[in-house]
RNA sequence: CGGGAUGUAGCGUAGUCCGGUCAUCGCGCCUGGUUUGGGACCAGGAGGUCGCAAGUUCGAAUCUUGCCAUCCCGACCA
């Protein structure tokens, strides 16, 4: 098992600001739990967004944007949704400050109290689906298939790097729909679309499946998600699909008239990622010199890094790269030449060893005699010299089996670490020592599931889908059970 | 919100028990030179409200009280 990573991403933070303080992933900033995303780690972030985004409007969404401020009395017309989120929601309750009649700084305006206090959205059902009564009359307007881009505050008591910070950034997809079958329909094709993002762009590999009751979104029939592992066998819920039924239909009056001219409360869905996912791409593929960033992602993909002691070297170098990085960005390969003469070649290989960059290509004198060129790859720290000679089909091919090397590693460690467990002296054995992901039976019960967390740590992550039907008996109860469902300690 | 710890230069730190040449060291930064195929070396230099406030004292980074912030463990967590 690889060391412990539930302070990896802090270990991140701290390089970052000891040893490569210009060029970081991010930092803590002054703002209590609130997280700095630098240049760098946006950029990161900036990729997932462009993916994802092209893949929302490939299934036939929109984007549109909705206020920052939710009225109070909005927040509280779904039950279950407020009890979910009442802990931990920022309040505004006055809107102006003044000088402190007393001296010093300044102080609230008590005379500008709020008639009603506003939510800083935690999420944005409930201003949305506001907004959506006036959107929906007939099944013509109908399905509705809207994605927001938005920052959202959770004011959760204790916050974590990445995983769970007070204030991130995420998309969040409402829809609305004339059926349950059709609403459940875009709640599993979400699911497969954050799937496919995970495994085919993150290089992580995912488990989809639905919540146990107790785990499910505040206000939602069914919730889907899926679960990654991490390196030191932890769970992370990477990205949530939730059916929402008629619940917010009904809370805020949302009806149509459908084509037999009967009206019905709509049908809803939603379905978020955030910058959290920039976590999972930290904790599933780094190693102790740093990032490891899939191609895909990868702000520059190859970086180029000159090694010469004369200016007469430089120039003939960089005329060579200049050939070299135009037949790369001619593949659509992004590539970064760093020719700075303000550090050293030594300096530069540990930076771009530090920020992940998948492909290193160093070249100097000795190379230009021989039209050669090294080529490191960052996932297995493998250096080879290679011709130049069709090196843009070269660098296409490495950077496609970095790709594909990630990604089976990272199934790999999955495969090493799944238990299939029938008792549950072993599976408070596994969850005490070596971790990972357990599949056992569950009685089915919220009370046992309870138990079960209460004494070992691990949830219930999900129950994954088209899972294997077979008679079994509860770990716990021993009562009898249908099916396996995935046990973890999770972030 | 409970338990624990920490706060000293951009970053990481020594010193705090036992108050007094005590503001230490490393990295980074600046200047000059030599270097450059895995984080170079030499010489010189700049940089500090010791978290904030009050108190004790001839004298406080050090002791006392209060506050603030951060981290860890819990509770909480779409």
């Amino acid at each position: 098992m690889a060391k412990d990573l539930v302070t990896r991403a802090q270990d991140y933070s701290k390089w970052y600001n000891d040893i490569v303080t210009k060029a970081d992933l991010a930092e803590n900033s002054a703002v209590r739990g609130c997280m700095v995303i630098k240049p760098y780690g946006y950029a990161i972030w900036e990729n997932m967004q462009a993916q994802l985004d092209k893949m929302f409007k490939d299934t036939g969404h929109v984007n549109a944007y909705f206020p920052l401020f939710i009225p109070k009395s909005f927040f509280s017309k779904e039950a279950s949704h407020v009890d979910g989120f009442a802990k931990e929601c920022a309040v505004v309750t006055h809107y102006r400050l003044k000088n402190d009649p007393n001296g010093g700084g300044v102080i609230v305006d008590e005379d500008a109290k709020l008639e009603e206090e506003l939510i800083v959205r935690p999420t944005s059902e409930t201003i949305i689906w506001n907004t959506y009564k006036g959107w929906i009359q007939s099944y013509r307007d109908l399905p509705l298939l809207i994605n927001q881009w938005a920052n959202v505050v959770r004011w959760e008591m204790r916050t974590r790097l990445f995983l769970r910070t007070a204030e991130f950034l995420w998309q969040e997809g409402h829809t609305a729909h004339a059926t349950a079958e059709e609403a459940i329909e875009e709640t599993e094709k979400m699911l497969d679309v954050y799937a496919d993002f995970a495994e085919k762009w993150m290089a992580i590999p995912v488990i989809k499946g639905i919540k146990t009751p107790n785990e499910r979104f505040a206000g939602a029939i069914e919730t889907y998600c899926i679960e990654a592992m991490m390196q030191d066998g932890k769970a992370l819920q990477a990205g949530t699909s939730h059916f929402l039924g008629q619940n917010f239909a009904k809370a805020f009056d949302v009806k149509f008239t459908g084509k037999d001219g009967k009206l019905d409360y709509v049908w809803a869905t939603s379905w978020g990622v955030s910058t959290r996912l920039m976590g999972a791409l930290i904790m599933t593929h780094s190693d102790d010199e740093g990032l490891v960033l899939p191609p895909k992602l990868a702000p520059h993909q190859v970086v180029i890094v000159p090694i010469y002691k004369t200016d007469d070297e430089l120039n003939r170098i960089n005329e060579k790269v200049a050939e070299i990085k135009q037949k790369l960005e001619a593949k659509n390969i992004r590539v970064k030449y760093d020719n700075r003469d303000t550090q050293r070649p030594g300096w530069k290989f540990a930076e771009y060893e530090f920020k992940g960059v998948p492909v290193r290509i160093a070249i100097g004198a000795r190379d230009l005699e021989n039209n050669s060129v090294e080529v490191a790859r960052r996932d297995t720290r493998e250096k080879e010299t290679l011709q130049i000679t069709d090196i843009e089909n070269k660098i296409e091919h490495l950077l496609e089996k970095i790709q594909d090397n990630l990604f089976n590693r990272a199934l790999q460690n999955r495969v090493d670490n799944m238990h299939q467990v029938d008792t549950y002296d072993e599976f408070k054995k596994i969850t005490a020592k070596e971790g990972g992901f357990i599949m056992a039976h569950w009685d089915g019960t919220p009370e046992t599931e309870q138990k079960i967390k209460e004494e070992t740590k691990a949830t219930i992550r999900c129950i994954p889908l088209n899972n294997k039907q077979e008679d079994g008996v509860c770990i716990y109860s021993g009562k009898p059970s249908k099916q396996r469902v995935l046990f973890a300690k999770a972030y």
